[in-house]
DNA sequence: GCTTGACTTCGAGTGCACTCGAAGAGGCAA
DNA sequence: TTGCCTCTTCGAGTGCACTCGAAGTCAAGC
């Protein structure tokens, strides 16, 4: 059994596609994972770590571009370490942030679910006379 | 003095640019504001609004194609109020999943800030051999 | 009277993050 | 051997939500 995985398996385990995968490792956002005899290349779970870590930052909203500056700190070396723990805690900041402002948009949704549909026909504008 | 905002005015008090706004009363997502004397737009509070839900609707993820949906069913009347209702809580739904996912990978976050900058050098991979 | 600034419409351009298609090679099952 | 699937690289295309620029109008202030 060859180690790793290919990058089809890869791609569903992480939740990505093969296109995605390539498209990462060209702009440097994924280190290349080392290839197998015949030349493809091989996921190790050491890649898969780093996909799964990005994946999450992305899906908290983190650009490409900062998580490219960060795949750029961890190639730097260790030197870059305070540096990356002040990217990672910023994140977590905003991150923080993006919550507290969904549960505000959230009770106002809520509100408005009861409020309107509580009432029947409590008029609200769209435009120029239209109900809600 | 004249009744309303100017689209200046409208748009710095709700957050957008009169770009935006002529954008979003284009693709019928706002209705058209009366018209001064001059023709211009006049923003009454009842356009503020439902230019404020909509801004809530956007930031808490609902997609133009939604909102314009929405918009729609308004202008249909009282009758759409039933499936009015069922948007809105199938969106409210949609943004308490995307809280509970975004506490999660918070939590991801943060183990990952104590256990890698607390522990020196603890190697993980971006690629083949790079240390995270 | 002339400048300034906000407004009008229209269509075209931007940036992000993918996403796909083309064209070709390798390996395996029937 | 034939077909089929997955892989490879490359560049080009897509979809969303704006965002901008051009060219022109109009009213108020100096």
């Amino acid at each position: 059994m060859i180690e790793g995985l290919g990058i089809a398996e890869a791609a569903s385990t992480i939740g990505l596609t093969a296109h995605t995968l390539r498209y990462y490792e060209r702009i440097g956002l994924a280190g290349e994972p080392p290839r197998g005899p015949d030349g493809r290349r091989r996921y190790t779970e050491q890649n898969l770590d780093w996909l799964r870590l990005i994946t999450r930052l992305r899906s908290t909203g983190m650009s490409i571009a900062e998580m490219c500056r960060y795949a750029e700190l961890v190639r730097e070396g260790p030197d870059t370490v305070g540096e990356r723990r002040e990217l990672l805690e910023s994140h977590r900041d905003v991150v923080r942030q993006r919550i507290a402002e969904l549960q505000r948009d959230l009770a106002v949704i809520d509100t408005k679910i009861e409020k309107y549909f509580a009432t029947e026909h409590s008029a609200v504008a769209i435009g120029t006379g239209a109900i809600e």
